[in-house]
DNA sequence: TAATAAATCGTTAACGTTAACGAAAAATTT
DNA sequence: AAATTTTTCGTTAACGTTAACGATTTATTA
């Protein structure tokens, strides 16, 4: 492969004169720079950025670690990220964690490693101790779980304001038995919404009943199951942790010729792309996934180049999707 | 940030034997290799892999290529592929290229300059001369689109012998005058379909009937709209290039009460994970995405390691899922 | 024209690591 | 015990690039 040396060789100059010509350098003249511009693309010369990397102590890398990119959520994130970094010349190491802590701490050390500019995280059940260190070495910014006691910057969407929109929402079209499908436990998105679903409640004077209210793995059989267990209650709607959930919510009422919104109404959360696709299209609450892929890539470089700014925290506000689910 | 030299001089050994208590080298004795890690770990110690890729000429990472990680086919390759490398060590440059040849190009000579070790490319549109460069510099394994006079390696689906499993699904069912939604008239995949579509009717003495094929550009909407198109012209089954558009399909049928599968059969492609959660849950064709993307990987860290290793060319065979859509 | 400033380029050293070679110490064989 | 082999480690150079400095040439000013 044609190095440097070939080209200051060929046009007769030295190494660190190319090496101006192809940082434009202002030392350097108009014509030499031509000369030596022409040659490298006749030659083909590519730099080597590890060399780069070395001297000038930075990759042009950002490593972004996150649970699934099979997940639509993950993906747009991921686009959004890539984009971003695509138009400034940063590239992307993908790590998928897997959901799995090991991975994501293996995947950690991997990135300091590689000497990455920059990180971008979305954890699996995140612990205040594992990232001290890192932070100490690499810019962090955190998406979607925010970490108590951290110096960092934080990008995520209001699952508080979400989950307020679309419950009351629900309540304007009359309904008010209304149960809940929960994600697990130790989810802070799960827990932010039912906050703001028991608020609402109580704020409209509906008195709140635990039974109807189910935590589940946010699979399409619980939605299916757990259908069931809330409709035996007799509940008037179902207000689901995401769209694949009450997509097994709807199987079930199609199933049991149960009309959907007349019999009873389903909410959604995320918006995935076939929410609006459904025979009975979907009402769910969009998050603007791609966005927040963009603005937390936008942070981490604010934070690289300028590294005594502040520290951020920005939340994205959902919006409400009114389709057909839960009447119109 | 802790360097090589901080250890060396604390164990009052050189930068080199630091270096071969790293590398598991035998040229060491077992008592100073232990203090050099314990120092290591102790310090916090994390060696530059730039200056490691420099000298030994490789960066141990692979770049992706690929026209839109959002799509699930291609997050599901990308995920086999993250797999296969964690595993041993590899890391991934994600590349998104929006299905745009332009980002394509300006990709390959990021990646280049990046010296990755290998690329995994799933092209769009591609031209035998838009790749004959970079295969000279770097080994470069193609999915999906099979680039005639290449010499490289190459992992798809089988389409032809998708489409004849799914088509021929629907002949045992009974259905005859079957319309056809493809994609680009310019898609390998798409004409590959075609092909087994109509060979299949001829070896069943029906006849073609142009007016009941139509290209589009795979979208939920075209589904909905075509769809409209054959069945007036009173088709008895819709064979589509995607579950996207069978699914824009069904919503058709759904709003003109056509009923699934007793009025009208519907086949999809591609096996998304709504496929299986639809009220009429969709008979599909389920190519191994996540497989592929490991295969590629393999096939690519072998052409790594052993260089002069022959060109591979492997076509995975799909699998016709039977659900409700088309008869049981 | 002479003096000064500016533009242009080369030389040297450095980034952090590892390979190659050689030297010293330890272990083994005679 | 001497000779030989093996083990262990250090020194030097190299990977491909860029920063710092200095040298030379060119342009500008007095």
């Amino acid at each position: 492969m044609v190095g440097i040396k070939d080209i200051a060789k060929e046009c007769n100059v030295s190494a660190t004169t190319v090496s101006r010509a192809l940082n434009n350098s202002k030392e350097i003249s108009k014509k030499t720079r031509e000369l030596i511009l022409k040659t490298c693309a006749q030659r083909g010369y590519i730099p080597n950025s590890s060399a780069r990397s070395l001297i000038l102590n930075k990759t042009n890398m950002i490593g972004l670690l996150i649970p699934d990119i099979t997940n639509q959520y993950y993906a747009y994130v991921s686009k959004g990220v890539s984009s971003y970094l695509e138009k400034i010349g940063y590239g992307l190491v993908l790590c998928n964690s897997d959901r799995n802590k090991e991975n994501e701490n293996r995947y950690i050390d991997f990135l300091s490693q590689r000497r990455v500019d920059g990180i971008i995280l979305i954890p699996v059940k995140p612990k205040v101790s594992d990232y001290k260190k890192i932070i100490e070495n690499v810019p962090l910014v955190m998406v979607d779980n925010y970490v108590n006691d951290l110096d960092i910057s934080y990008v995520g969407n209001d699952n508080y304001a979400g989950a307020r929109k679309i419950v009351s929402h629900m309540l304007r079209q009359g309904y008010r038995k209304i149960g809940v499908i929960l994600g697990d436990e130790s989810s802070s998105a799960s827990n932010e919404r039912l906050k703001a679903y028991k608020d609402i409640l109580l704020e409209n004077n509906i008195e709140i009943n635990e039974e109807i209210i189910q935590n589940s793995s946010a699979t399409f059989e619980d939605g299916f199951n757990l259908a069931k267990v809330l409709i035996d209650q007799r509940v008037e709607a179902i207000f689901t942790i995401n769209d694949t959930v009450a997509m097994g919510v709807m199987k079930y009422c199609h199933m049991n010729n149960i009309q959907i919104p007349k019999d009873i109404g389903i909410a959604g959360y995320d918006d995935i792309e076939q929410a609006a696709m459904l025979p009975i299209p979907l009402t769910t609450i969009h998050q603007r996934k791609y966005e927040l892929g963009r603005i937390a890539a936008k942070i981490l470089i604010d934070e690289i180049k300028d590294n005594k700014s502040a520290k951020q925290k920005i939340i994205l506000q959902p919006e409400l999707i009114i389709r057909k689910s839960c009447n119109e």
